[in-house]
DNA sequence: TTGAAAGCGCTAACAG
DNA sequence: CTGTTAGCGCTTTCAA
């Protein structure tokens, strides 16, 4: 079945339903300019008589906006993407504008199909842009909001990430201070991404500041996923690693830490306790319940839309916005 | 910052730099009518030269396609969101198409942003959309899949979905049959939704196959949801209800059951069995780990994709496609 | 195999 | 406050 092209009603049969012109309808749909009551009324009812709805490409052509924005994520997967997706969908829709999602599946670079021109402006996640992109759409002036990322150097592109470096580091001041931990391991998340990497030095800065030497052997990588961890404490655990504590990067990896010490018959927090970072929907229901470190997901996400509006709108914005984090305690950190 | 225009190349500079007419360089671009390999190869070389992007909406607007799809969602939450749009993105960009998502937030009336004019075709998932706009989206022609969710009568619009009543009926059949439970509660889903109502239909098929009276006092609302589950089961608790195990129609009431039973100090399976629908991620990682069905959701949206796009070319497609479930048993039915 | 030209449906000056 | 009109950048006949 096709589209039935004949029915299709545009702006011209709203105006002559009206007996208006064509540009009073548009500034009574968009609210633009000035347009007497009895005109606005008669329009409304000509859009409701004739079920009349805007031709997004059109409009797009005309106005140069597509009052959509785009969000660039790497790819669907992960506790921590449906919050992020949640806050940006709710903001977006809140300003009536349409979202777009596309996953660069890494690096490949066949075209990914947001940019300059599908959407008004974009949010780039984490890593799921490379830097030479970035740079040629800072170039062209293309509005853009990096969420859980910084701008590259002297390219000023507003960023809204969460304190990672403060929570990984109250989370292991906790671990040495309140639980009396010393050998503290670490599963660390990916190279490429710049949470991965202030969570670790946050790790790092306890340690030194509470003379705890900082032990290469003490750090696998946990890759921010579930299976990753797994596998590299499983390795640990055959090579007879010893620690009191592992601190996963992130809550999904805490998950596969889970996995692997049951499967070696390791309870947690007896044999080893485990803590890890997000506080994802599940964290309070895993067994044991994870004490992790709470990163307001949604919230971040929600900023980093209004943030990119007022970008597209040439309003001002800051630079970079820092979430703050929450140590949350619970199980599995040995503290009940 | 603003859009630096005067920079932005259309497809008549490409086409002065090749040597070329505008025709030509479309007939490049989309692989439409004859080209010579000489002018082809000018049409590349300009392309790459001037760094090139079609603009997507006087794209739109002249062939009257979006290359678009569109995903309708009543909101981003729960566990079973992310399996069912990662199934979504890979399908659509696969097909190099954009993928628009938009969630309804119950009825919401206001204008829901997708539509005939901003997609080629939309993926409606479950109740996300009122049969009333289902049904005149039908009648302009507009290409739609349902996901969960079946077509209208008469109107014949392809949806995919998965054996719900069957995986409902096997789990309880497999829970009187193994387990020798006779008084089996149940948490149903929200009366909007067609799998809650497959699933109830399932348990009382089974009960009735069984020659278990159906019981309505054994029947309670889940709602699809953690917290509605809790709520329900602790009353339950209060009420002194007598049942041997709880089916919780998805899995994110299964986990709000599960709370409100240790909140009542309740052991999961010794005092009362649990089983849930869906399989999520993370059931398998509960305490205990959960008996369920396992619905292949990223399958069945990876589906309803295909069969969207071939919709949209007028190709012929399967109305109902019903993907199998499977039973998946683990600790909390009480089987170990 | 190619080019000229007519729109696609809408917005945004501009003139009244 | 309102209408006229010139495009927006691209696709797609139609002729050549």
């Amino acid at each position: 079945m096709h589209m039935d092209d004949s029915s299709r009603i545009t702006i011209v049969e709203v105006a002559q339903y009206a007996g208006v012109s064509t540009a009073t309808v548009s500034r009574v749909i968009n609210k633009t300019g000035p347009v007497s009551p009895e005109a606005a009324a008669k329009v409304y009812a000509a859009i409701e008589a004739l079920n009349y709805r805007p031709n997004a490409a059109a409009r797009g052509l005309a106005s140069r906006r597509t009052n959509a924005i785009g969000l660039l994520i790497d790819e669907v997967n992960g506790e921590f993407f449906l919050p992020m997706l949640r806050g940006v969908e709710n903001a977006v829709r809140q300003r009536g504008m349409d979202l777009l999602i596309s996953a660069t599946h890494g690096l490949d670079k066949t075209s990914y199909p947001l940019g300059e021109n599908s959407t008004d402006g974009l949010i780039v996640f984490a890593d799921s842009l490379p830097k030479e992109e970035i740079l040629r759409l800072h170039k062209i002036g293309f509005p853009m909001v990096l969420l859980y990322r910084s701008s590259p150097p002297n390219l000023s592109i507003p960023c809204v990430t969460v304190e990672n470096k403060d929570g990984a580091r109250r989370m292991v001041d906790y671990l040495v201070e309140k639980r009396g931990y010393r050998k503290i391991a670490f599963l660390e998340g990916p190279d490429s991404h710049e949470d991965a990497y202030w969570r670790k030095i946050g790790y790092q800065e306890s340690l030194a500041a509470h003379n705890i030497p900082f032990d290469p052997k003490l750090v696998s990588f946990g890759g921010f996923d579930e299976a990753q961890a797994h596998l590299s404490v499983s390795r640990w655990v055959e090579q007879g690693l010893k620690a009191e504590v592992i601190f996963a990067a992130d809550d999904d990896s805490a998950i596969g830490v889970m996995i692997a010490l049951k499967e070696a018959e390791l309870r947690i927090p007896e044999d080893i306790a485990l803590v890890g970072f997000d506080d994802i929907r599940l964290a309070a229901y895993l067994d044991p319940p994870l004490t992790t470190v709470r990163a307001p997901i949604e919230q971040a996400a929600r900023i980093a839309v209004e943030q990119l509006v007022k970008v597209i709108r040439g309003e001002e914005v800051g630079l970079i916005t820092l979430l703050p984090t929450e140590l949350v305690i619970r199980r599995s950190c040995g503290c009940c």
